[in-house]
DNA sequence: AACAAAACTGAATAATTATTCAGAAAATAA
DNA sequence: TTATTTTCTGAATAATTATTCAGTTTTGTT
């Protein structure tokens, strides 16, 4: 990608991030990076462009950390474990990324809607392990949806307990702290 | 209330759980009641205005059902089941009004931080739950500041796993999904 | 140096926005 | 009825918005 385009699109998530998808204008990304309202516009044929750009990104970001983490392991308690743990740092470490998917996820816009389809197959990635975990007797027996849910819904935990801690979170901390409830909760006995 | 008032408090909910408060204008709220927009003007000061009665509502709706029902429980581990099973039923009968809140929480806009501060209030109440419950030692010892914004999470998870179901959710059949992992894994054993 | 392609400019456009206000209508009180 | 207060109107305002495009500058190639 072009020095100029990464500028961009980089000061755009930035400001998506800061004050959300609408109040961020065109006039404030170009005046912030430093070119001229055209120049954004060679490089992206509108706002919406850069918007859909960064959902992919986010999204591709939790679907590859996904694959990898659970690819690794071999028992199912462990996958939701390496799901649990990629999903705290992904947050730690993408936090503007993620905050415009959890703020742009709501609604019935167009945009939010690319949005939602996009978590939908990320949770439906967790699902179908939860329900193969369920199968195969290593995961309690419960509703795979629900739980789905549940650990995706830890990403917004996450990022409200950063938020609220303001300092740098701990991320093995917060994760043993899933791990009592979350994990040991689906773990059979 | 106006019967007017209440019309264009109602839409505007319905509105800005739809689209968003910025894509939300007031010539859509207006047209949609049936007034003129100096109507509006004589009701709310401002858009704004109308936003932050529809978030004070909304934390009021939480810290009201939070307060009823852990007072009547006299054990901490019943506290918590009473908060989780209560943030469902919100959910379910407040969609928008939870919505709203969830996606303005996002951002460092005024209007974002009012939100923010409301939502924190709330989780400091259930923190401090936590925390009295694991110095009575009826709940598993952890940072009640981590337990409570998985707590808190439970709320984004739910409006999800809803958003996502489409259909009427069976709120007793999540609560009891819950219950199996975040309560079960908080009780000592 | 001469040419072509890529990158960039910024004024102009057209549409939309929240808010105001002088006055009209409706409701209430005398 | 008359007077007064409350509620409502909608055109006007002023600011902001995303997007376009004819033209300029920079970069790369022969």
């Amino acid at each position: 990608m072009n020095k100029t385009k990464r500028k961009i699109f980089e000061t755009s998530m930035k400001l998506f991030a800061e004050k959300g998808y609408e109040s961020t204008s065109i006039e404030e990304i170009t005046a912030t990076v430093g070119v001229a309202k055209g120049t954004l516009y060679y490089h992206f044929s509108s706002k919406e462009e850069i918007f859909n750009f960064l959902v992919e990104e986010g999204i591709k970001l939790l679907q590859n950390s996904i694959d990898i983490k659970t690819a690794k392991r071999n028992n199912y308690i462990d996958k939701i474990k390496a799901i649990v743990l990629i999903q705290i740092k992904i947050v730690a470490k993408y936090e503007d990324i993620i905050t415009i998917l959890l703020s742009q996820f709501w609604g019935n816009e167009e945009r939010n809607k690319k949005c939602q389809n996009h978590v939908y197959e990320y949770i439906n990635k967790i699902e179908k392990i939860v329900q193969e975990g369920i199968e195969k007797n290593e995961i309690k027996n419960g509703d795979a949806r629900a739980i789905a849910s549940e650990i995706y819904g830890l990403i917004c935990s996450t990022l409200i307990y950063k938020k609220r801690e303001g300092t740098d979170m701990d991320i093995m901390k917060l994760y043993h702290e899933y791990e009592n409830t979350v994990i040991n909760g689906l773990r059979i006995k």
